[in-house]
DNA sequence: TCCTATCGTGCAAGCGCTTGCAGCTCACCT
DNA sequence: AGGTGAGCTGCAAGCGCTTGCACGATAGGA
C-alpha cells in the first residue's frame, strides 16, 4: 500500500504538504497543490482509515439504527443515507434494534466510541435517555422528535389532514385505522390527526399490528365487524394483507372498502397495487438525518439541534372512492379511472 | 475518555502488562491479569478502535454487500452476520448494489483497504474478478460459488429435488417457474434441478422477475395462458403477487393452481399464508459467511477456499394439492389440511 | 533599500495501542 | 551453590496520519 511518504519523496514535498494538498485545499500553493494530486493519483494513494481516525479522533464511521430490515419501509431511508455518508467519505454500520429500547440503548454504548454520530429511526428508548445520550455524541432521531435532540421527521400525521379530508369529501363517516408498534411517537399523531381531519367520522384504531403481510389478514376480521367503509393503514405491507383477505372474501376495494395507506412503497421500487397513500420522501429523510450528522460532528459543539420535517403528499388512487353497499359494485359515477377495482 | 495508561497507573503496571492482560490471557500471571481487569472494568475502560486498527493493521469491520434491503430475503442473512460479527468484536457495514456489477465492484473498491473482509450475497461480478478480490482481501461469497473464493450458498436447487418430487406425485405435468435475477448463478442451478426432479414434467420457465409483489402480478398472465397446474416461485414475494392476482380472478390454490416458492420467509418472522416452501437457514449463512471471513483474516495466509453448503428442507403446506379442474374444487380426498384453501 | 506582513513549507510531536526484545526473578536441576 | 531456563513484565519503537509551530522566501510599504 503506498503510504503518505511515497507520495511526498515522489512529489518532493514533505507529508505534511501532501496531507494539507488533499484535505487543506487552500494552504498549499496551487502549483503543489496539483503535482501532489497527481503523484497521489498516480500511485493509487488512499488514506488510512484508522491512522487517519486516530491522529483527527474522528472515526469516519456513522451508526444507523432500525427496528428491522424486513420492513422495506427502511431500504429507502437506508439508500438515501447511504449515499450521504459515501459522498462525504464516511461508512454507515447499519443496526437492527427489534425496536427494543434495551437493544437500542445498548447498541449506543457499543458503538459510542466508534462512531461520529448515531442515527435512530422511530428510537423505542425514553426520550430522557436520547436527550443524555445526544450530550455524549451527535444524535439524530427519524420520525420522533424528541427534546434537546436533533430530529428528522416524515410528516404522514400532516398528511393525515389531506387523507382524512379526502375520505370525508367521498362520503366516509365510519373509518378503520390499523396502527402500528406500540409507543410508536408517530403513530400516535397519525391517529390524532386524522381524527381531527374527520372531525364528524367515527375512527375506530386497531392494532398494534406489525409491518407485515400476515397482520393485515389478520387485521380484516376486526375491519369488517366494526362496519367501516374505509381502512386507513400506518404500513402499506399490512394494507396488502388486508386487501388479500378481502378479495378471498370476494370483497373488492375501492366498491366494498376504501383503502389507504400512510406510506407509498411505490417510491421505493416496490410497486403495489393501485393503492392511495401518502408519498413519503424516505430517501432524502435518510439522507437529511446523514447531514445533519455530519454538522454536529463538525462543530464539536452541541448548538441547538435542529427539527426538520419534510412533508408529504396525498397520492389518491384506485383504491378510494365514495362508500359503496356490496360485493363488485366498484363502478360508479363514470370516473373510470378512479372506479377501477384495485387489483 | 479512560486510556490504556490510566489503567496501567492505576493498576500498578505497564501499560503493555495491561494490553496483554486484555488481549493476550495467557502472557500475564493470574493475579496482575484479575487486578487489571479489575480495574479496567471499574474505569469503564473501552479500547480505542483507531488505535488498536494502526497498530494491529485490523480494522475490526467487515463489509457486507446485498443487491438490496428491500427484498425480506436478506433480512436474517443480515441478522444473522451482525450477530456472529458482534460475538467476535466486530461491526459490519452493509451496503447495498443494486445488483449492479459496477457497483459492486466500486464498493468494494472503496472498501477493500477499509474492512477486514467483504462478504457478498449473490455477486453479480464475473467470477474472474471475484477470484482476484479473493486474493486481495479475505472473500467470501453466498449463493454463489466461484472457484478460488470461500462461499456459503444455501441448496434451494437442492430443495428443487423434494419440491419436484412433492409436485410430480402429486401429479403435475406442467409446471411454471418464475424466475429471478438475470444472470443468477442460483436461479440457473434451480430451474435445471427442478427439471431433473420432474423429467416427465414440462417446466415452462418466465421471467426474470424482480423480488416484488408486483412482479407476481404480472407473471399470472403466462402463468395462466401456459396452461400450468403448479407454479414454482424462486421468491415468496413473488408469490404472494401471484395468489393476489389469482385470487382477484377468482381461483384458488391449490384447488385451481398448486403453488410453492423457493424461500420460506416466515422463519425470519415474516408470516404469509400457507404456502409451500423451502425452509432456507438464512440467518445461519450469514453467521457461516462472517464466521469463515474471521477465518480468512485470522490466517492471513490464504488457505484453500472452502466450500459451505447448507441444506433446505421441503415445507409442504395447503398451497400444493393434485392438479383441479376448476375454482372453489379445493377440497378433494378427505385430506382436511392440505385441502383447506390458502388465504 | 530595509523592515515587516504574508504565504508556503517542513519539522517533529503526538493520536492510543500493540509487540519484539531485553531484563528481571525465581524455581529447579546438576 | 552456581547455572539455566521459564515465566512475567517493562521499554521503546512503531502503525500512518494530522497539525502547531517555526522558518524561509517573497512581496509590499516606508
Amino acid at each position: 500500500m503506498t503510504r503518505l511518504d511515497d507520495v511526498a519523496r515522489e512529489a518532493g514535498v514533505s507529508a505534511s504538504t501532501v496531507s494539507r494538498a488533499l484535505t487543506r485545499p487552500g494552504m498549499v500553493s496551487e502549483a503543489t497543490r496539483s503535482r501532489v494530486l497527481a503523484t497521489a493519483e498516480r500511485l493509487g494513494y488512499r488514506h488510512h482509515p484508522a491512522a487517519r481516525a486516530l491522529a483527527t479522533g474522528r472515526a469516519g464511521l456513522l451508526a444507523f439504527a432500525v427496528a428491522s430490515l424486513a420492513n422495506p419501509f427502511h431500504a429507502p431511508i437506508i439508500a438515501g443515507a447511504q449515499e450521504a455518508a459515501e459522498e462525504a467519505g464516511s461508512e454507515l454500520i447499519v443496526v437492527v434494534t427489534d425496536g427494543s429500547a434495551a437493544r437500542e440503548e445498548a447498541l449506543f454504548e457499543r458503538l459510542a466510541d466508534r462512531v461520529d454520530g448515531f442515527a435512530a429511526v422511530g428510537p423505542a428508548a425514553p426520550a430522557a435517555r436520547l436527550a443524555e445520550a445526544a450530550r455524549r455524541l451527535p444524535l439524530v432521531t427519524l420520525n420522533r422528535r424528541v427534546r434537546g435532540v436533533s430530529s428528522v421527521v416524515i410528516d404522514t400525521p400532516g398528511g393525515m389532514a389531506g387523507l382524512g379530508a379526502h375520505l370525508a369529501a367521498l362520503g366516509h363517516a365510519r373509518v378503520a385505522y390499523l396502527g402500528g408498534p406500540e409507543g410508536s411517537w408517530l403513530d400516535r399523531r397519525r391517529l390524532r390527526e386524522l381524527r381531527r381531519a374527520m372531525p364528524d367520522a367515527e375512527i375506530a384504531a386497531s392494532g398494534p399490528y406489525p409491518p407485515e403481510f400476515d397482520a393485515g389478514t389478520r387485521a380484516f376480521d376486526a375491519v369488517a365487524a366494526s362496519g367501516c367503509t374505509a381502512v386507513v393503514a400506518y404500513s402499506s405491507t399490512v394494507l396488502l394483507g388486508l386487501l388479500h383477505r378481502m378479495t378471498m372474501k370476494g370483497l373488492r376495494a375501492p366498491g366494498d372498502l376504501s383503502l389507504a395507506c400512510a406510506d407509498d412503497l411505490s417510491a421505493a421500487g416496490l410497486a403495489m397495487p393501485d393503492v392511495t397513500a401518502l408519498r413519503v420522501p424516505g430517501a432524502e429523510a435518510g439522507r437529511l438525518a446523514v447531514e445533519r450528522l455530519l454538522d454536529l460532528a463538525r462543530s464539536s459543539r452541541p448548538g441547538t439541534p435542529a427539527h426538520q420535517t419534510l412533508g408529504v403528499t396525498l397520492l389518491p388512487r384506485a383504491s378510494t372512492a365514495a362508500p359503496g353497499r356490496g360485493a363488485g359494485t366498484g363502478r360508479r359515477r363514470g370516473d373510470r379511472e378512479r372506479a377501477r377495482p384495485v387489483e
